[in-house]
DNA sequence: TCAGTATATTATAATTTTATAATATATCAA
DNA sequence: TTGATATATTATAAAATTATAATATACTGA
């Protein structure tokens, strides 16, 4: 039960990290990838997201290392690849999706 | 283990939330305030964010009833009121900033 | 009352995000 | 090869956020 404060840098990389959950559509995609691999087609129908905005930002957390491509014939399967990132769409979903 | 997927509705209300968390002097005042109630110049000092910055930021998550403001003579106390977040943040700390 | 400190509000410029359109690339199936 | 589908890239307009300055309000103590 201690109280940790974060350090100043620590608080720039985990809201840095933040802003790709924090807006409605990256969130659910966030959350479906968490069920499994995904392809861009796959989530851009599952998120309501336009073809060119999920591709960017997929492209954008692949480049911040949260997801992993995979090619497999004409589609490109995306996954979670930070393990915290799972972990921290866990918590979301126990903190505000729990049915108690 | 199950793999529970937000209704579109959920993901709008989790996102608007962690878009307070999402900045790394307004995700540092959040941290503080699971310490404890502090003041407005406090945090100021605490964040390193400008005396209106920090004004309007707690102004807003008080009106979103994120926080709770009491006026204790010259001074005005904020603390986290929503229990949600004081969880969302110590899973933070948990996922992030835990001293393995 | 007045001066000083704490907090809030308002306005606005600067920056960043977001959405969208257009186009490019890659793969497949015929 | 050609046409169709899947994904990526680029450019840019629109919208939202952020930082800042200026000012207002509230309280205190002398």
């Amino acid at each position: 039960m201690s109280k940790n404060i974060p350090t100043q840098e620590q608080c720039e990389v985990v809201s840095g990290l933040l802003k790709n959950l924090a807006h409605p559509q990256r969130l659910m995609i966030l959350c479906q990838l968490t069920a499994g691999p995904k392809t861009v087609s796959e989530l851009e129908e599952l998120s309501g997201a336009s073809q060119s905005a999920v591709s960017q930002f997929l492209g954008r957390m692949k480049a911040e290392g949260l997801v992993d491509a995979t090619r497999e014939t004409q589609y490109v399967y995306y996954e979670i690849k930070d393990p915290r990132v799972k972990k921290l769409i866990q918590s979301l979903d126990r903190i505000f999706c729990a049915n108690p």
